[in-house]
DNA sequence: ATATGCTTTTAGATATATCTAAATATTTAT
DNA sequence: ATAAATATTTAGATATATCTAAAAGCATAT
């Protein structure tokens, strides 16, 4: 039905657009899928005419319904793979992304829902993402980014943005995993960077990775 | 490293080449892949430059080492799959050749690997072919066609040459499945249809569903 | 309100994988 | 041995997805 290209386009715009909720523009697009604009801008036109995004020249693009609901189904998949590789094949959680970014996109309902019933419906991928279910719904989320806390907020590490090997990497070597407590002790103004405590260490952790640090049931 | 296309070229040159025992000749490649002829020896000029196959104009082709190689990793991933889908996701035998022939092309050693491993390296895929361990070896099955065999003589239904959902919906019809005891009644020399007895029925086959099966352990 | 710079689009090129139609080589039959 | 039939290749076209370089539109700062 819609080639990986098309089907990477619809996620990124998805996953894009609820991060700066408003329509994605062409470089921001660029810059994440890893291509040129000029690239960007032709694949627009050829969703636009299939009525999977709304794009107006120089307006930037959003998705249709029909866009995202595919976008939903490949991120879908890709989450559900995920936690397969996790939980069946004993991948750790900064060695699936790669692996899923080509599983995603299999075509194959049934294969979907086949794989999501023999993982027993799982709500969350390793990385604590939802798990959207096949009618495309995807549970409420309302964790919060570790650079919008105050000092002496305390919460549970609920999921990572960056899901790539190199950040998972680090958070590995810092002893940093989901369900951790953390507490925080102290932000810098000068440079956003943050000190925490977690059930074992203290430790200090730059804006760049606090960024993709997201924690819930805080006070 | 390969495109989805040269793997299939690859995978099929392989099959064809077990079949007829020489080089395979053009047509009869564009046929078994569904394409053209000239589109054949585009691909085929292609694969001779990266030393996948020995190709001269007109004298058909073969694998190299190199592209044997290629073509065993992509049936060992197509045969595991199978054998996934069959034993954890319950498919049957007739649904899951087509799901195989997109998750063959996964690029990841480690994921064919780790899923061998949670299969418990299993020798078989659904249709009694065997699947190539991580070295490429094939355990040699000395299977012989219905077609090929005498009256009077025994077997068991060992493998199915043809894995289409038609051809094996027409075997669940007749109640044909692998391991089954087979004895021929009586052969028909005028169109090779074939009276066979199982432990239950006794039918006639057409020489065109005899050609596809074949069987071990007769006398 | 206009010039400057940033963003976006267009024009034209390249690479892959296909196709149809025509040309050429090989095989087979007389 | 030649002609006819068949198989294969070449030439030229199409579709997708990308790129670079140049042109055009938009935003904003003086
Ligand atoms: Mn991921
Ligand atoms: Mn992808
Ligand atoms: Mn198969
Ligand atoms: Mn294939």
């Amino acid at each position: 039905m819609f080639s990986q290209a098309e089907e990477n386009y619809l996620k990124n715009i998805y996953s894009l657009h609820s991060e700066v909720n408003k329509s994605v523009n062409t470089n921001l697009l660029a810059t994440k899928m890893n291509t040129k604009p000029s690239s960007v801008t032709d694949m627009l036109k050829k969703l636009a005419v299939k009525d999977l995004v709304d794009y107006k020249k120089y307006q930037g693009v959003s998705l249709t319904d029909k866009g995202e609901i595919i976008a939903l189904k490949v991120i879908r998949k890709h989450r559900l793979w995920e936690y397969f590789l996790v939980e069946k094949l004993h991948y750790n959680w900064e060695e699936v992304h790669e692996i899923a970014e080509q599983l995603e996109h299999i075509k194959s309902e049934s294969l979907t829902n086949n794989l999501d019933s023999f993982l027993h419906f799982p709500k969350f991928d390793p990385h604590g993402d939802p798990i959207p279910d096949k009618n495309g719904r995807i549970p409420i989320n309302n964790a919060i980014c570790l650079l919008d806390l105050k000092v002496g907020n305390l919460g549970i590490l609920n999921s990572v943005k960056d899901s790539s090997k190199s950040f998972l990497n680090y958070l590995n070597k810092k002893n940093i995993a989901l369900g951790d407590r953390i507490k925080i002790i102290d932000m810098e103004e000068f440079d956003n960077s943050i000190h925490i405590e977690t059930r074992t260490h203290h430790m200090v952790l730059s804006k760049d990775v606090a960024k993709n640090l997201y924690l819930k049931h805080f006070k």
